[in-house]
DNA sequence: CTGAAAGCGCTTACAG
DNA sequence: CTGAAAGCGCTTACAG
């Protein structure tokens, strides 16, 4: 009577065994089959109790927590990708586990990471998602569960699976619809760390262009810091000498595109007219809200997190995709074009 | 030798008894002292074997999970808020607990409330935070336990903690600082939906033209939608015929900050030597990044998601102030003043 | 100083 | 069709 009711307090109200408590509470069990009366006797008396199931002695019986852990680098910094939590989250809750949360700060330390590893694996996860707010490559801890999922991150050692943006893809991609406006000195203005993104989307910029036969001009590939100041300062490719202008950006990300509008803006030019822009992330609160709203490409956090869910849990289906790479395997998400108004054809 | 190495497994090693084990693990027990060399022995095997306890089976047995449960609204929608968020799960983790969150979607459903509160009482968690990404009222569901704290939200009935930002003081101290620059015909840009927060930030901001003996003129109230597009509109303000006109405007938050930049901008008028700007919410990638950098009242989500955790656990020292209402207890936290470059001394 | 035993609240062969 | 019993991995009086 101290606390919650337990399966003996509805098996005492309801006249039967724990087993059958246990049985008919868990639904059919394969082979044994109490007849309805029984059960919904049951059923009433754990109602009138207000009989809820302890998962942990559940959970060591059966030995699996309906729980999953997600440990990620920050969320507070990058508030734009914390869609792939709130994904993750849901799917798990579509199928009955609960997510673990836990921060391991930026950058993240191996013996932090291993020290929250230790304690969702004492909790008894029963799948770990490792995840990234910005994607790049982590080392995996010592002991880690082979089926932990990297999410926008890849794995740098052993047989993980690895969820992460096309970039390369996604970054073509915004450069052709450039392309296809009839740009064809097409500037990219990139992020100046080296970063996986950055790579990969210089890639994706660089296979336009050839797409194009269009000889890349390094002057058009600038690098700054990856914020708004940084793409202040890419407003410099604009003040290049008449036939080397640029008449269109790809930027690095949506940030440095808010910046880059600034500094159009102050040398009196207008976008899209005098200049187009493509952004990438779709940053909330930024890429619609920009003026002119801006193209820009799509990171799919929510698939994302969505699709780590699923495949810890022996699930997915939604998209499918996966591919060999090192000894893992490997799923690259579509980042689909959000097209706004930052882009027309080049003024002639 | 199939799963994870056990107590038995260490006291086997070890050759002592489980009893043993375990007290040595958890550290000194009452009257209770296993010399060293024995302790010595214990721990060489349980490194040895690298074990971990199971905290399911000790929380089955201490009846406590060492988890906190945190049903917020939405992460998503209001990246800035999962501040909150982050400084729960690291108060958490210093004390040696693990956060389970759950989203229960916007406008939170009781139905679904009640299912993910019940969830997590299943899973044991001992305690409870119920979080809401704007501040507003929440109605507590049934059997909510008593030590639940409401977090940027208050509890409508109950006699429960709620934590929430100190509106009022806040709004008050944005107009104030209006006031001492000078300006005298200030204008308040509003949200148009009945929130809390625009109710309690509407009265910081009549105390303080009280405060300074200024009769609210009831055209410098105005209401949009509380986004960029809002403010935009705001911007009508400055048509208002010249003895009428305010000199600074202080907005519900950065994002109408933001929109009313660009009206301002479109009326070829310049922030702050033509009009002075507050903002509140201190967002990130908005405030700081506007074109002038705009002065705000900073959103206390990190101290308030640590006092919710420090609440709960029964610890709480840091931020003192609790004061009786209605049944429970409110925590009003500071918003502090961030200068930056959008006030100015009004134009002559 | 140390260990045997009970018990936390479940599930699951197994027996009747 | 139904229940007694064992056991998941711990902790904690209690006895020796």
């Amino acid at each position: 009577m101290t606390g919650r009711p337990t399966l003996k307090d509805v098996a005492q109200r309801a006249g039967v065994s724990v087993t059958t408590v246990s049985v008919v509470l868990n639904g059919q069990r394969a082979g044994v089959r109490v007849p309805e009366p029984t059960r919904e006797r049951v059923r009433k008396a754990a109602d009138a109790l207000g009989y809820r199931p302890n998962q942990m002695a559940r959970g060591l019986r059966r030995r699996t927590s309906q729980a999953i852990g997600f440990i990620s680098d920050e969320v507070t910094t990058t508030p734009f990708a914390v869609s792939m939590l709130a994904a993750a989250q849901e799917e798990a809750a579509r199928n009955d586990h609960l997510l673990f949360v836990v921060n391991v700060g930026k950058p993240a330390r191996p013996d932090v990471m291993q020290r929250a590893m230790d304690s969702l694996v004492e909790h008894q996860v029963s799948a770990l998602i490792v995840a990234r707010m910005y994607h790049q490559e982590v080392e995996p801890v010592a002991s880690m569960p082979e089926s932990t999922v990297f999410l926008n991150a890849r794995a740098t050692s052993g047989s993980y699976r690895s969820i992460v943006p096309a970039e390369r893809a996604a970054a073509r991609a915004a450069v052709r619809e450039l392309l296809e406006h009839g740009h064809r000195r097409i500037a990219f203005l990139d992020d100046d760390t080296n970063t996986i993104a950055s790579g990969l989307r210089h890639q994706g910029y660089l296979d336009a262009l050839a797409e194009y036969d269009i000889a890349p001009d390094p002057r058009l590939h600038v690098r700054m810091p990856s914020g708004v100041s940084g793409g202040v300062r890419g407003g410099e490719l604009i003040d290049l000498p008449a036939g080397q202008r640029p008449t269109a950006i790809f930027c690095f990300n949506d940030r440095m595109a808010m910046g880059l509008y600034r500094g159009v803006r102050h040398r009196g030019l207008k976008i899209p007219d005098d200049l187009s822009v493509v952004g990438f992330d779709d940053q909330e609160f930024i890429a619609s809200e920009l003026d002119p709203p801006l193209t820009t490409m799509r990171l799919p956090h929510r698939e994302m997190g969505r699709l780590a869910v699923e495949s810890v849990l022996g699930l997915d289906t939604s998209y499918a995709g996966w591919t060999e790479q090192g000894g893992g395997e490997i799923s690259l998400l579509e980042c689909p074009i959000v097209r706004r108004d930052s882009v027309a054809s080049p003024p002639d």
